[in-house]
DNA sequence: CATTCATTTCGTGTTTTATCGAAATGTGTG
DNA sequence: CACACATTTCGATAAAACACGAAATGAATG
């Protein structure tokens, strides 16, 4: 296990290990406008997820591509606007580079990073096949006196 | 995401979110001895992590098919008897199902539970390749009056 | 510019988790 | 049976994590 510092992994692994911020990972990852643009209207017309706040200048509507943290804290806990609590854990989750964040109007918009997990799962593929041929040789082993 | 149960999802990586876990399953997972039924001679002997006792009735040595928990406590942090703490991590892997302990005269076994980690693999796979198109109209969406 | 709205920051109480040493358990040995 | 040994249990302590409400920030609106 070269790549990932076990800093990083455990970042990710505490992040994953509270039942708040799993199920906000599911809901962003089953989410379907969590990985669009916004560009392309014809899929986020048909999705309940996106933001609607019109915009009276022109009086159309303004889609946001990703759910608000206040539409990710509805369905994670039914509050109809966004607890300190479920703010929190949002930032935790990007501090561990699952999800980020980004700011549009007065909004905040939350993706799901795919890549940290799938990076994660390749790790743990990764310590699961771990050759175990060099333990006995390897230089990675602690010279101790009881072993 | 069907299959795993949150529950055990999180029990899984809370037992990783912690550096001194992890370094045992990382021990575990490189250590050459860590799979053999112990009946394979010729392998184990090549091993320096197997432990050697004595059997004074025959004079012979016996070999343990994977470390004791007192030769990880020692790969852990050096100290040559086992602490309290390592036991309590290592029964806290054990609840995981990370690794099994399994006694054997007055020492106790430790060997990895690969495929746990295999399992928690293809849960992070799935969680990063979630289907997007079906959250709008599906079920497992909650109903709110916010969202 | 005052107001509303979404979110964050702050202070605090509560719970969980990690760590340590001492005592207890249980297994094999002389 | 007394003893040594590996490990666990127990009790205490300290640190970290979670949760909550109130106040603060900052952006859009009237």
């Amino acid at each position: 296990m070269l790549d990932m510092e076990n800093e990083r992994f455990i970042r990710i692994s505490k992040a994953l290990g509270d039942d708040t911020r799993l199920r906000i990972v599911q809901f962003l990852s089953n989410c379907c406008c969590g990985c669009g643009t916004g560009e392309d209207e014809s899929e986020l017309n048909a999705c309940l997820c996106v933001s609607e706040s019109p915009v009276p200048s022109t009086g159309a509507s303004s889609r946001l591509s990703h759910p608000t943290a206040g539409e990710v804290c509805c369905q994670i806990n039914g509050n109809p606007k966004i607890s300190s609590t479920v703010s929190h854990h949002l930032h935790e989750l990007e501090g561990a580079e699952l999800i980020t964040l980004q700011k549009q109007g007065k909004s905040v918009c939350c993706a799901l990073n795919r890549g940290t997990l799938q990076d994660m799962a390749s790790q743990l593929l990764q310590l699961a096949n771990e050759d175990q041929s060099s333990c006995c040789q390897s230089s990675n082993r602690q010279k101790s006196a009881c072993c």
